[in-house]
DNA sequence: ATATGTGCAAATGCTTTGCAACGCC
DNA sequence: GGCGTTGCAAAGCATTTGCACATAT
């Protein structure tokens, strides 16, 4: 089954070490700035094989890349993420569920499931003045 | 500005006789079929230029991949939408909108913003037996 | 031993872009 | 006639995969 190699345990050790999600490349660029030596390609494997086995929290960005950070809480949670540094706040919302779940019923929905992330500025990143110093150009996608 | 070429109202054309969400490159293909002649790079680059100016509804799929539809309610709200057929209800849910924003506000959380979408099995894909009889396998990523 | 994991580079798949030709306004 | 638009093919990106080699167990 699965075995304990060099990568792996890198790759969960720089994990560790980091609090907010990263992409495969920002973890893989990290453990070369560190030193290690671990191909791209381990480092997605690896990511995908971690996330499956539940030991890894998934989000997916708005473009379709995928970020990824050591569970905090396992259970079914939400994601509160800083736009600007990426900082992660998780949270629960019980009556969101529930109402979900009502709503999708009342459509005849079953074997109901959802992805809720919120973005927004943290409270280092939250006076448009801040913004505007260091993007001149304001309308990118997203 | 903006101008009104052949191209563009093909497009619009088409999305205004499609119910579903629907990837650049089917739209294409439709389009193809019906006939038109339009490049694909024009396709992606009217669904951005349409989305941006509100008047599509955009969808980032699992995979990353932008699925775009017709816009029935220009406001915001959110999407069910059927895993098997792709069909799609839009709803709202302004309990949520507001207890989001509490909860980012609550974490020093400005300019805030969420997406979400329900995913589920309509009323004809919904018993357990439908499902069987299709996939062998069960453990694909989400 | 041997099944797993790794590294590299090539391959994928969606989307974007450079640039010359084109055609609305 | 000028500038937004188009087409095509090439480029970009994040991610995946084929395959030979390395290595945990």
């Amino acid at each position: 089954m699965q075995r304990n190699t060099r990568q792996r345990s890198a790759i969960l050790e720089t994990l560790s070490r980091q609090d907010d999600f990263r992409s495969a490349q920002q973890i893989h660029e990290q453990m070369k700035a560190d030193g290690e030596t671990v191909g791209l390609a381990t480092v997605y494997r690896n990511l995908q094989v971690l996330s499956r086995s539940g030991r890894l929290d998934v989000l997916v960005a708005g473009d379709g890349e995928s970020l990824y950070r050591q569970c905090e809480d396992t259970g079914h949670h939400h994601h509160l993420v800083c736009r600007e540094c990426g900082r992660t706040v998780e949270f629960l919302a019980p009556k969101l569920e529930s109402s979900m779940d009502a709503i999708a019923h009342e459509h005849g929905f079953t074997d109901v499931d959802h992805t809720l992330e919120v973005f927004g500025l943290c409270s280092d990143h939250g006076t448009r003045e801040a913004e505007a110093a260091e993007e001149e150009g304001e309308d990118q996608a997203r």
